[in-house]
DNA sequence: TTATGATATTACAATATTCGAATATGATTT
DNA sequence: AAATCATATTCGAATATTGTAATATCATAA
């Protein structure tokens, strides 16, 4: 990753780094929503869930189709989105490694490692 | 997902979410080094990114074993981290839909969409 | 065309993040 | 014990993010 598909990225993530935009994101991928729609499921004021919608368009998480007086919101990237969402939920337990862990994985695949 | 979890979801999200951090997750999925080998690899000073492993030990992404005077840095939750990374340098591309293509799904899908 | 419903924008205060500079801590070597 | 190497912490200024209140826009219905 070159240093401005790194930044890319990381703003990509930041845009899903917030409580309100990930739970909206999950709902739009359960279904297109308008505003209000989101506004029933979520306690956040209708002013505060347009601004996150405008962050998750600018980072081009997604977009909406104008119907009348509607705006129906979709999620653009729904592969990458959901997969990401899938890694959360499914929760990957911590790993601890002592010192002879690094020993040894040292030993055995090449030696990648910083410890002596 | 409940409040809580989505919660902690954002704040995992969060820390990976800095072009910085993300690099060095990168460089730990490739083998535990120490800050003095990041620092070799990465435009940053020793305190940042001595703050920056702060940051990702406190989201419990990584974690380190002590080696004398050295910390040896890896990844703690390597299959998480590792597939999220793949998933952006994947890079779906983006999704337009028209009222019309909603509307289509609505018919096709039951109807989970706001469109008329 | 006035009213209303749906959504966006602006302004602003509160809070949080970021990074550099300086300093501190802890282990190792001399 | 003093010097040195590896790393962490603290402080503070600059900047960014967040939420609320108020207002604006824009489409439709009355």
């Amino acid at each position: 990753m070159d240093a401005d598909t790194v930044q890319k990225n990381a703003d990509l993530l930041k845009a899903l780094a917030h409580p309100t935009r990930l739970q909206i994101v999950m709902e739009l991928l359960k279904g297109t929503k308008c505003v209000t729609d989101i506004q029933e499921i979520l306690p956040a004021s209708q002013a505060n869930i347009s601004q996150h919608l405008t962050v998750l368009r600018h980072a081009r998480l997604v977009d909406f189709a104008q119907d009348g007086s509607q705006r129906c919101y979709y999620v653009s990237r729904p592969k990458l989105t959901s997969a990401v969402i899938e890694l959360l939920v499914e929760g990957e337990s911590v790993t601890r490694k002592s010192r002879d862990d690094l020993v040894r994985e040292k030993q055995s695949s090449g030696g990648a490692c910083c410890v002596r």
